[in-house]
DNA sequence: ATGGTCGCGAGGCGA
C-alpha cells in the first residue's frame, strides 16, 4: 500500500515538531507540502533525511513556498508552472516518483489565497489579488490539460484555497462570496476537475462533511468553523489505484503549535 | 462583527 498526502505547514520550520511526529505516525510515503515559508537553504534537509525522506523544494523568502518529500527516488523536477515563468511566487514544484515499477507524477499546489482587504468602492473581483488568484487557476488548467494527454498515474495535491460546494463550509450561506466560497473561483476548481481529475476526499466519502483548515481567529477550531479547500486531484489512472482517501483531522490541528490546515491523503494499491 | 490569531522578522503584510 502506499500513501500520497499534502499538508499545508504554515512554516516548515515552525512547524517541524509538529511535521516530524506526523511523518512518524502516519508513515505517508510521498508529502506534498505547501506555505515553506523560507527559502531553499533554512529548509531543514537534514531532519528530514534523518526522519527517511528525500526533499526537492522551490522556496521563498518568508512567503509561500513548496516541497516534495518522498521515501523513493525524486526525478525529473519541475518548479514552478512551466506556461506562467513570470510568476515571482513559489506555489507549484512537479516532479516524478517511480514505487513498485510505476511511474507516479506528482506535484503541490499552493493556490493564491486572493482574500484580504479590499480598497472603498472594490469588490473581491475587482481586487488585484482575486484575479492574480484567477490568473493561477487559469494557468495551472493549461498545464494541467497537458499532462492530463500523458495518460500517466497522477496526483495532484495542495492548498487550492476554494471550497468546492456548500458540504466543504461549515455556514456555506454566510460563506457566499467570500473569499473561499466565491463563485468565481469556484467556478475555476471545477474547471480543474471537468479536466477530468478526480477530488479524490470526495470519491470516497459521499456526503461526508470533514474539513482541512480552520481559522487561527475566533477559536474557528473549537466550533469547527471550518473548509475543506486542501484536496488530492487524481489522474483517471490513479482513480483506478485508489483504495482509499481521508483527512488527518484529528491529531494534528488539535496539537500544540499546529498549522491551521490538517494533512488530506490518498492510499494506493500499485502493483508491478 | 472591517474583529480575531498566527508566522515572518523586526513594522506591517499575508493568510
Amino acid at each position: 500500500m502506499t500513501k500520497i498526502a499534502s499538508f499545508n505547514v504554515n512554516s516548515i520550520n515552525a512547524r517541524l515538531p509538529n511535521l516530524l511526529a506526523w511523518l512518524k505516525n502516519s508513515s505517508p510515503d510521498v508529502v506534498l507540502l505547501q506555505e515553506l515559508k523560507c527559502q531553499e537553504e533554512k529548509f531543514p534537509f537534514d531532519q528530514l533525511l534523518d526522519a527517511g525522506y528525500n526533499s526537492a523544494i522551490l522556496g521563498q523568502k518568508s512567503y509561500n513556498g513548496v516541497a516534495i518529500l518522498s521515501k523513493f527516488k525524486i526525478e525529473d523536477v519541475v518548479k514552478g508552472l512551466p506556461n506562467f515563468p513570470e510568476d515571482e511566487q513559489a506555489r507549484y514544484i512537479e516532479a516524478l516518483i517511480s514505487i513498485n515499477d510505476k511511474v507516479i507524477r506528482v506535484a503541490s499546489i499552493y493556490v493564491p489565497n486572493g482574500g484580504g482587504d479590499l480598497n472603498d468602492c472594490q469588490t473581491l473581483e475587482e481586487s488585484t489579488k482575486f484575479q492574480y488568484k484567477i490568473n493561477f487557476f487559469e494557468k495551472l488548467k493549461e498545464h494541467l490539460a497537458n499532462l492530463l494527454k500523458y495518460d500517466e498515474i497522477q496526483i495532484f495535491g495542495g492548498d487550492f484555497n476554494v471550497a468546492i460546494d456548500e458540504i466543504d463550509c461549515f455556514d456555506a450561506k454566510s460563506s457566499q462570496g467570500k473569499i473561499l466560497f466565491h463563485d468565481s473561483e469556484r467556478k475555476k476548481m471545477r474547471e480543474l476537475l471537468n479536466l477530468g481529475y478526480f477530488d479524490s476526499f470526495r470519491e470516497f466519502n459521499g456526503g461526508q462533511q470533514t474539513f482541512s483548515w480552520w481559522d487561527y481567529r475566533g477559536n474557528a477550531w473549537q466550533y469547527n468553523k471550518g473548509f475543506r479547500i486542501d484536496y488530492l486531484l487524481a489522474s483517471p489512472l490513479a482513480g483506478d489505484l485508489i483504495i482509499n482517501a481521508n483527512i488527518d483531522s484529528q491529531g494534528v490541528r488539535d496539537q500544540e503549535k499546529a498549522s491551521d490546515h490538517c494533512p488530506v491523503y490518498v492510499e494506493l494499491l500499485l502493483r508491478a
